[in-house]
Parts: C-alpha cells; sequence; structure tokens
DNA sequence: GAGACGTGGTA
DNA sequence: TTACCAAGTCT
C-alpha cells in the first residue's frame, strides 16, 4: 500500500516511469514501427476495444495487409472496409478512418500531418487519439487521457473527482500534461502511463507492491479509484425479423440509420405483423450498447411483398463477404446450417 | 453535456 | 446469468 503524502513531483514520476518502461514493455506491433498510419490504425481499432480482441483475432493484422497506407483505404470500397473490421463494433470507427484517408489524400498531399492541432481535425480523432498519435508517431510532448491513465492518476493523486465529469477530465489532462513534458521521451512516458494501468493499477487486486511510482502515489485506498458517474441502465427490447431464403440467396436489408450504418441484417418483420409474428425459427439474445436484445427470427409471410429499396437478395456466395453486425451474422449461420430446414412458402 | 455507439471476455 | 468492462468520439 502507497503511504506517500507529499505532493506528486511530475519529474520524479515521468523519470521512474520512463526508466521502467524501458525494461518491462511489451512487444506490440505498433509499437515496432513510426508510421503514423500504422499507429493510428492501432489507436483507432483500441478505442473502447481489448487489446487482445485487435491482436488474437488478427483484425490488425488483416487491416494492415488489405489497407497497407492511407491511399489504398482511400480508394477502397466502403462495402470491403466495412468487412475488415466485422466484429469489432463501433463501426463509425471504420467509415471515419476511410473519411480520414481520403482527408489525407485530398487535403494534405499524401502526407499525414504532423501538428497536433491537424491531427486533432481529422474525422474519428479525438484528444486521446490526437496526442496518442503525435506522441507515438513524431515524439511530440502531447499528453494523453485514456481509462488506464485516468485510473493511474486519479491514484497517483488520491483524487476522488470522477474522471467521467468534466472537472475530473480537466485535471487529468493537467495532470497528463505535467507528466509528459517533464521528460525528454514523450513516447515512452505516455506508452508507461498506459502500459502501468494495464499490468499493475489494475481496477481490482493493484499490484502496488511491484509499481514503480509506489513512493510517489497517494492512493489510500486504490480500489476505491476512479470514481466514475453512475452509468445508464441497460434495458431490454425485442427486435423481430425475417429469414427469407430463396433458390438464389437470402434475404438482406441495408442499415441506414445511425446504428451500424452500412451493414447488412436479416431484414425487420414488418410491424403491422408483430402483433400476430409467424412462426419462429430462432431466437436469441445479444447486448449492443446500453440494450439487452431478444431477437426473434420468423418465416416470412406466405403472401408475396415487394421489398423496399433497403433490401437486396444477396446471393449465398456472396454472404461471406457482406459486412454483417455479429448477431446476425450468427444467425444466419445457424439458420443456413440447419440443412433439415426448408421453407413453408 | 448526457446519450449513442458493438463486441466478447471476465467475475 | 447479470453486470461491467476495454488505448473514445460524435452529436
Amino acid at each position: 500500500m502507497p503511504t506517500q503524502t507529499a505532493r506528486p513531483n511530475p519529474q520524479a514520476i515521468a523519470a521512474e516511469l520512463v526508466n521502467w518502461f524501458g525494461q518491462n514493455a511489451r512487444d506490440y506491433p505498433w509499437r515496432r514501427t513510426r508510421d503514423p498510419y500504422a499507429i493510428l490504425v492501432a489507436e483507432v481499432m483500441l478505442q473502447q476495444t481489448q487489446i487482445s480482441t485487435v491482436l488474437d483475432r488478427g483484425f490488425y493484422a488483416r487491416w494492415l495487409e488489405r489497407f497497407p497506407d492511407f491511399e489504398t483505404l482511400a480508394s477502397a470500397r466502403e462495402d470491403e472496409v466495412l468487412k475488415t473490421w466485422e466484429g469489432l463494433g463501433y463501426y463509425r470507427r471504420a467509415r471515419n478512418l476511410q473519411r480520414l484517408a481520403r482527408e489525407v489524400m485530398e487535403q494534405h498531399g499524401g502526407v499525414f500531418p504532423s501538428d497536433h492541432a491537424s491531427i486533432l481535425g481529422l474525422p474519428g480523432v479525438g484528444p486521446y487519439t490526437a496526442g496518442a498519435v503525435a506522441s507515438f508517431a513524431f515524439g511530440l510532448a502531447e499528453p494523453i487521457v485514456d481509462g488506464n491513465i485516468s485510473r493511474v492518476l486519479s491514484r497517483i493523486y488520491n483524487d476522488a473527482t470522477p474522471v467521467d465529469s468534466t472537472a475530473g477530465a480537466k485535471l487529468l489532462w493537467e495532470r497528463s500534461a505535467l507528466l509528459v513534458k517533464a521528460t525528454d521521451d514523450p513516447r515512452a512516458l505516455n506508452s508507461a502511463l498506459m502500459e502501468l494501468g494495464q499490468t499493475h493499477c489494475t481496477p481490482t487486486k493493484p499490484a502496488c507492491d511491484l509499481c514503480p511510482v509506489r513512493a510517489h502515489c497517494r492512493a489510500l485506498d486504490p480500489e476505491t479509484l476512479p470514481v466514475k458517474q453512475a452509468r445508464q441502465q441497460i434495458s431490454a427490447v425485442t427486435e423481430h425479423v425475417i429469414f427469407l431464403r430463396t433458390s438464389s440467396g437470402v434475404l438482406l436489408e441495408l442499415e441506414t440509420g445511425r446504428r451500424r450504418t452500412g451493414l447488412w441484417k436479416l431484414p425487420e418483420l414488418p410491424p403491422e405483423h408483430v402483433s400476430e409474428p409467424p412462426p419462429v425459427l430462432l431466437r436469441m439474445h445479444y447486448g449492443i450498447t446500453r440494450y439487452k436484445v431478444t431477437l426473434w427470427v420468423h418465416e416470412p409471410h406466405a403472401e408475396e411483398y415487394a421489398w423496399p429499396e433497403t433490401h437486396r437478395l444477396v446471393p449465398f456466395a456472396e454472404l461471406e463477404s457482406t459486412p454483417m453486425p455479429a448477431p446476425y451474422r450468427k444467425a444466419l449461420r445457424e439458420l443456413l446450417g440447419r440443412g433439415e430446414f426448408r421453407l413453408s412458402a
């Protein structure tokens, strides 16, 4: 348990962190390069996403292989971009990444900007990602604050100001800036802050006895930090869709709203049929953001109906390459895998 | 500034 | 099984 009560000293903390990182840094592919594109892709992929997901399931390697640079990404088809992102979630990130690539090609002459303000102005790039690319790719002394760093700094400063409040965020960014400006190796300092939160300064059971900055940490009860404001309640919703298979393919619907735009899903059961729905083929559960969804897949109504522009009969051969949210992908696999299944039309 | 936006792993 | 989380951004 840390016992320090003196005012945290940014120079001393930064020096300890950089030294510790030099000896304990994990080997990630995005740490082996200073290519802003490769670093940016990693930072965007890792937003709200675990490292193991990005690495172990091959998303990062596949993306760089398929879209190795801004030019390739800028000229790619959007459905291929989304397909390569399929399974990672927050699909806006992939669409914004392509928008960004096009801006780099058209407004920056194909060269990624190397100043913080320009980076921050790119689509899908917020304060965290701008600071990360600025420091990791260009070595600039720009601060970053993410979930790990919020936890680490809340504890070092023993500060119970909610990290997701305006006042809390302001303090975190100020303290992160103090640290990154107190070293000549911003790249290592920012990496070290995150990695400390990932390895030792964990949400539960922090390994304070192994912490390189324990002598500077004021936390009295680290597990109670950081303080976060109450989360919104999860609510249950029901979703009714249809599985219409013909000899030539499966009917899918293009999502056009604000959620999962550009991906294809099983078509919604027409609202007028929900009160007396056709027979159920499959029921499954999934979560999306703050909703717990019960998904009912129905047989289509026997009568013909003209489907709107947003619907398309997707040939079987194209199903695999069609970008599709994970729940519908799973449902489709289950339904198509039923060899005995026959349409009752 | 609160709420929306995905997914799979873990306790 | 439920709840919460994980390298945030946008509106």
